[in-house]
DNA sequence: AATTTATTCTAAAACGTTTTCGGTTTTTCT
DNA sequence: AGAAAAACCGAAAACGTTTTAGAATAAATT
């Protein structure tokens, strides 16, 4: 409420020296700022955010694109590790985050990209989000710095989790474990699904592994029902698998129950493994072999090449970024090899 | 890019109708309002909200506040979810949702009025956070339209979770399953932790249950080690519970795996129940018994009174909103009534 | 026809900043 | 001492809106 009028009238100077003042422009003296700022604190002045970016084009807000879709959002335990690491980072220089209203609710809202300008975001995170959108492409495509999380646009800067490592680290650990006999859950199509599917099956082929059709499935991710119901039919096969692999732990768990009620136990009578590494799998047993995904890092790399790429365009280089997530052994998978029975 | 100045020369008419037109004032005619609105879909034009903002006073666009003290921020279960429906209620309004940077990472950091003042939020939302920080009382104290969650000041709105009625209703109902000897690992002091414990311990008294002191201990919210811990303490008692409340199902794994690791069986040797709700507590085994909160509820209330508080505050009833928890039946808890046997 | 009333429009100020450019004053150099 | 350079400051325009007060025109009333 009271502004740099009013600090310019009880300081005695004019408003733009208490402009330069505050922003520690080069001439204005250091007696003068040392006052303004002084009568700044007592008056209790703090700048405007508005009429700021109104003039200079920057708001210092960043936004972050994604869509709850069935709860799948601020409550998917990746994506909030991932946004609650780039919140912090970005705090730290001073920017705030503003959740972008994606909702259609009447027939003229607007396109992201819209939102995006009328908000004037200085750039937007997207992530869990259905990237094909014409809406996100356009976005994705305008002239606003954009990151995305866990996909690639030609050109674009892009926080990736390793699938293909983190499945053939999974795969590898198994088959060391003695399993031969692997089948995979994978969840629905998606870039993150196909980096991982492929990984799995070339990880198999190079272990010298047979993959019979009936060891694919798919289910949703998150999806405990759609895993609990393949899970019941790899074991209806008349050579069931030895370890089954999810599309994440969470509906991991789902196939776990499944497992328990047809009176199997875990890991003794049949192994398993998600991927990603939420937290409470670290808690509950049995203790899910995982992939923990490196959300920290995700999130913070994220932040730092998107400011990067705000304030200094020029020399930053646009190139995907992969993060590598780290196997956890837990206690789900049995090592079935001959010399440890 | 495009503006209001360039829409009204494309137009033949002065910056003033262009803005009364595009606002539906009553004062332009039906015949240049649909040609102002048709031009302005041609060239692309839409708002700027700094602009707005700085003219009118009002952002649409509202603040959260969440301290996310040891990863419990946005990746805290309750919260995410209360958020979520938070951020869906408003965005039917057209609001945004902006999460207030609460780093103190230089000593002049603005403090949260500050903030939330140099951002223009419209309305602010407290949660999770230490609701003693002078900081947050200033805050709420302060001109800006502010919705509490769980935890009440005099004079502001509040969305609280019944934890009274919660408690109660789980206390009964592990009473009526038979249960005398019951135990409560209760969370760290906060006026949540206080309804729940002086619930608690009305309900044993009206039940006319004896609870000796060492079946009353502490750990924090979240904390499974401390959880664990505590559990191991209660089963070495020479007369142990025959059932142990903890202060969240996050917490509860911890008590539950402290059980297995005795080799006792849950509930046929154990029974234990949670608080919260949490989703993944449904699809794992066993399917732990708890209050379940309303946070869909919760999040819709308070999006729905803060934003009436903002538009029509002289209307607007101010106090505490109540919000029922349900019980979770699960499977923790035994029935150990005689005739059950 | 003259007056009033209603309708539709515009000019201009204002919101709180930043920035450019020119003008003083002070310092430094010869 | 005088000139050149450096340091410091202010007036004013601009950013993209909204809103007020009034002007111009059209319609309705006497």
């Amino acid at each position: 409420m009271v502004s740099m009028k009013d600090l310019a009238a009880a300081c005695n100077v004019s408003i733009a020296t208490v402009s330069k003042a505050l922003n520690d422009q080069h001439d204005v003296s250091a007696r003068t700022k040392e006052m303004v700022r002084r009568k700044a604190k007592e008056l209790g002045y703090f700048p405007n955010s508005a009429a700021k970016a109104l003039k200079t084009n920057r708001s210092h807000n960043i936004g972050v694109l994604f869509v709850d879709e069935a709860q799948s959002g601020l409550t998917h335990d990746f994506f909030a590790n991932v946004l609650d690491s780039f919140k912090r980072t970005i705090e730290l220089k001073d920017y705030d985050l503003t959740l972008v209203n994606c909702s259609k609710n009447h027939n003229n809202s607007m396109t992201y990209l819209e939102r995006a300008r009328y908000r004037g975001f200085d750039g937007v995170v997207i992530a869990c989000i259905d990237f094909r959108d014409q809406e996100v492409v356009d976005l994705v495509n305008s002239n606003i710095p954009v990151v995305t999380i866990d996909y690639i646009f030609n050109n674009r800067i892009a926080v990736i989790s390793d699938n293909v490592k983190g499945m053939r680290d999974l795969v590898n650990y198994v088959y060391q474990m003695g399993h031969r006999k692997i089948a995979y859950i994978h969840g629905n199509d998606n870039s993150v699904t196909q980096s991982r599917v492929s990984s799995f099956f070339t990880t198999c082929t190079q272990l010298g592994i047979e993959v019979p059709d009936e060891y694919i499935k798919q289910a949703d991710y998150r999806d405990t029902e759609g895993t609990r119901l393949r899970t019941l039919e790899l074991l209806e096969l008349k050579e069931p698998p030895t370890c089954i692999l999810y599309p994440d732990d969470f509906a991991g768990f789902g196939g776990i129950n499944a497992i328990r009620e047809k009176g199997l136990r875990i890991p003794e009578d049949i192994s398993v493994a998600g991927y990603d590494g939420i937290r409470i799998g670290r808690h509950i047993e049995p203790k899910l072999t995982t992939i923990r995904q490196d959300t920290e890092q995700i999130g913070r790399l994220a932040a730092e090449n998107l400011i990067k790429l705000i304030e200094h365009p020029r020399s930053t280089i646009i190139r995907p970024i992969m993060v590598e997530g780290e196997l956890y052994k837990g206690s789900t998978v049995a090592d079935i090899n001959r010399n440890a029975e």
